[in-house]
DNA sequence: CGACACTTTGAAGACGATCAACGCCGGTGG
DNA sequence: CCACCGGCGTTGATCGTCTTCAAAGTGTCG
């Protein structure tokens, strides 16, 4: 059963400072599944029973309001996890939120008590989840904040510095990894304007034809869409995508 | 050094599991500090040195845009934790927020390396964490929800009804435990919407007079409040707050 | 009693949601 | 090969809600 992981599971940091050896044998309990296009991980109000590292492909996270109006909480790509909220809150949780592959993904999937266990023996590993869900949870912080305090534009723009320079594009130049429907959705705002928020930004250094994204004028760009940031001034993503500007 | 610890500090959810002299063990490690209204806890910048766990007052966590408008990341009262996102997020971290006593306050201390420590090496306080955070995490984004898709009013309404239960106040009469002004911050609407909004509530069932907050009609109120929410099937909160009318 | 912080109320404006129509493109079937 | 269709995205017009600016009301504390 010898399995090659892909790059972005076996450097996660989720296995940071554990040793090559006592990270495969974790690997070891995990199944790498495939889903297609539409298919469902798992629905609101399931008993929660698994971990995910999604290692390819784009999960699409989102609940319904009673009226049928979908909000969708977080779209998840290559290198994201699925569950550990609902894993810890509490034993025999169900789903909060369903969770649907919006396109032909790979999962590597394991039991919630593998997650649970490892981070009650393995202070190491525990470490690591905690800063995880920190990171995450400091992400959600900022952008509720956002959505108080700027314009759809704003939003729009800080989510693409913000998305070219995690996933690692090329600010030059790159695709939109998802539909501008499931974008906009993500960003809690309607298509109409996401799509309009898209054509003012042109006045504003980014520049967008079909799925294709390229940011020219980066110092204009950032007095635009830093201008009503809390975190303006201390803000990772930003200063590496200067960086990465400047280089290539 | 013998101390009596609150009853909120001794039951807090973070030691549960862990015994009560492993408890009192780690409690000793912490301090004790009174905080005036209006004195600072730390500053946005500031290097991360301490978990804290408010026992008596209110502390508020904003960030300010750099036109000056400030931004409520949360309002903490007793019980409430305040520090763990920066702690784990990295070593030597600064603090992404500014926080502030809004009242005198009780504030218990801890280092930060006591708490990377003690979840390292002692997997139940570990799973405690990961559960605190995690359920921080989910009210998060049930609100970032909220702001997409809920009225201003209907806000207003899910917070005094999570409030209430949170805190354990009687939903027949309870009085606010910090000015409108803040809770309006808080909610990230502007103090005249969040005015307007308290109006609209006495429609609804929720009667507001001054400082003092009443639940009339639960089932009136409910179908408004929750109607466009997507956790409305299995929303704890609504579940505890009906016990909670029914029992009284 | 007066000063001040907090809150309410009113009127105007800005922004995003909504409804509607159209353009674009890839696929399907005749 | 072309006609039709459906999904997706754009654009326009209108409407409702929240913000903003302004003023007045309420309460507390010296």
């Amino acid at each position: 059963m010898e399995q090659v992981w892909p790059a972005k599971v076996q450097s996660h940091p989720l296995f940071k400072g554990l040793g090559d050896a006592h990270r495969d044998a974790m690997l070891k309990a995990g199944h790498l599944r495939r889903y297609e296009d539409g298919q469902s991980v798992f629905m609101y109000g399931d008993p929660v029973r698994s971990f995910y590292l999604v290692c390819e492909g784009v999960v699409q996270l989102f609940r319904e309001t009673p009226d049928g109006h979908e909000l969708t909480a977080a779209v998840c790509l290559a290198g994201d996890t699925l569950g550990a909220h609902e894993i810890f809150m509490e034993k025999n949780a169900h789903h909060m939120v369903n969770a649907v592959a919006a396109r032909a993904s790979h999962i590597l999937e394991f039991s919630a008590d593998w997650l649970r266990e490892n981070a009650r023996k393995t202070g190491a590993f525990a470490l690591n989840v905690l800063a995880l869900l920190s990171k995450e949870s400091r992400v959600a912080c900022v952008e509720a904040e956002h959505k108080s305090s700027m314009s759809a534009a704003q939003q729009v723009a800080c989510f693409l510095e913000r998305m070219c320079v995690l996933h690692g594009y090329d600010p030059h130049g790159f695709s939109l990894p998802y539909s501008k429907t499931l974008m906009a959705s993500r960003l809690g705002m309607e298509l109409e304007t996401f799509s309009r928020a898209l054509g003012t930004l042109r006045d504003y250094g980014i520049f967008i034809q079909g799925g294709h994204v390229s940011f020219r004028d980066l110092a204009k760009l950032e007095s635009f869409s830093c201008a009503d940031c809390t975190i303006a001034g201390s803000c990772q993503e930003h200063e590496q995508l200067r960086v990465a500007l400047a280089q290539e």
